[in-house]
DNA sequence: GGGACATAAGGTGACA
DNA sequence: TGTCACCTAGACTTCT
DNA sequence: AGAAGTCTCCCTTCCA
DNA sequence: TGGAAGGGTATGTCCC
């Protein structure tokens, strides 16, 4: 029984979006994933609302476990920040309907998870997830790479950072029972998996490059 | 016919929402105005959560023309942005989906048109809403009277900035015909009257100062 | 193991 | 249409 | 009429 | 519970 984790590389001209099965063993496998573009000539609120019906669609289609989003930074720009993180507030409320757990991750953090190593190129990153997922090639558009890695540094390190975690309101929010086991389950691997996991993929990477 | 605007000043923890009548002869009836807290103990996605489910209810209920939001600004901290944009993110969603107009308006331009100056304390605003809309106290949490503020610059200026303007996709967004129609009566009785207006509104500042 | 330091991206517009 | 390089906030007010 | 200068705010925590 | 004041990025990596 398997985690199903969407990913969410948000953003406004283009927004990546994921479906990802992570298997307890750390085994993951791709569902889906797709990058929605919106032009810089539409009205704000169509870019928006294309970017929302997209996520609903999404959400709907793969039902999934969790929704796992990149969290922004302060770039030098503050006015791209706005519209990513307006978008960002549209796939949370979206998954906050749906009572799916939604988490967010910093870039590094993503990095660190899928190549080991906290400061890594993008090219390294597609390099990785095209490796783990086993994939023909390399998801096509490079968003897309980054959404599904944000779901798997989300299957793999759980939910922790910034966002949600625990109970609000009773029985509903949080994690569903089934993830806690999940999560404690893969957690216990981990004490010892995760370390030995980096390495691996460390190597993985060093490979990759030569 | 008045036009009824929806105004909102997005935030994670207070969200202002109101809802005003502007005539075309630029009075103003206030139909209301709320304000959602969210506590910073619930997770995010509950916050946002109930930041969605209240607009959503808002705008059902009081059908506006046009939905007005506040411009956020770089503010020395970076991540109370990041919240109140994916409030802003939600609400611009929200309106869309209904196919009302949405227009972001930042402080200054909201300030500069309810009290003609553009730099004026929360304390001036507070009273010049109060005092054009012939309220008999002060909107009771400061944060409602700003959202009003926002719905009355936007009726009073029109919705040039920033957000969205015209024809996206053929019939359906941008400004209805009749709102369209309703712009430009009052844009023409604004030529003149505009200038005319600011001063009053100048005038009155003074008189509350005293 | 803990503490200090360096680091991090995306939108728009032109051009191929 | 896909890729590349550049820039990185915005509006009011006031003074020239 | 045009150009430079300046100012902008929310979130959290504590206290009454 | 309402109001007032302060503060302001987060994470990984490297070196102690």
């Amino acid at each position: 029984m398997p985690l199903r984790v969407v990913g969410v590389d948000p953003g406004l001209t283009r927004c990546g979006l994921s479906a990802v099965d992570v298997e307890r063993n750390r085994s993951a496998q791709l569902v889906a994933v797709k990058v929605v573009g919106t032009a810089s000539s539409e009205p704000l609120d169509q870019r928006i609302l294309a970017i929302a019906d997209a996520i609903d669609e999404w959400l709907d289609t793969h039902r999934p476990d969790a929704v796992a989003i990149e969290r922004v930074f302060t770039y030098t720009n503050v006015s791209t920040v706005m519209g990513t993180a307006q978008a960002t507030g549209v796939v949370i409320a979206a998954a906050a309907r749906r009572n799916i757990p939604v988490a967010l991750h910093t870039p590094t953090e993503v990095k660190a998870a899928v190549t080991g190593d906290g400061r890594a190129d993008k090219a390294t990153i597609t390099a990785m997830v095209t490796r783990i997922l086993k994939l023909d090639a390399p998801p096509k558009p490079a968003d897309a790479a980054d959404a599904i890695a944000i779901a798997l540094a989300h299957a793999w390190r759980g939910a922790a950072p910034g966002s949600l975690a625990a109970a609000s309101s009773g029985a509903q929010s949080g994690m569903t029972a089934a993830q806690r086991a999940w999560a404690q389950a893969q957690a216990k691997a981990g004490s010892t998996g995760k370390r030995a996991e980096e390495a691996r993929l460390r190597a993985l990477v060093k490979r990759s490059a030569r």
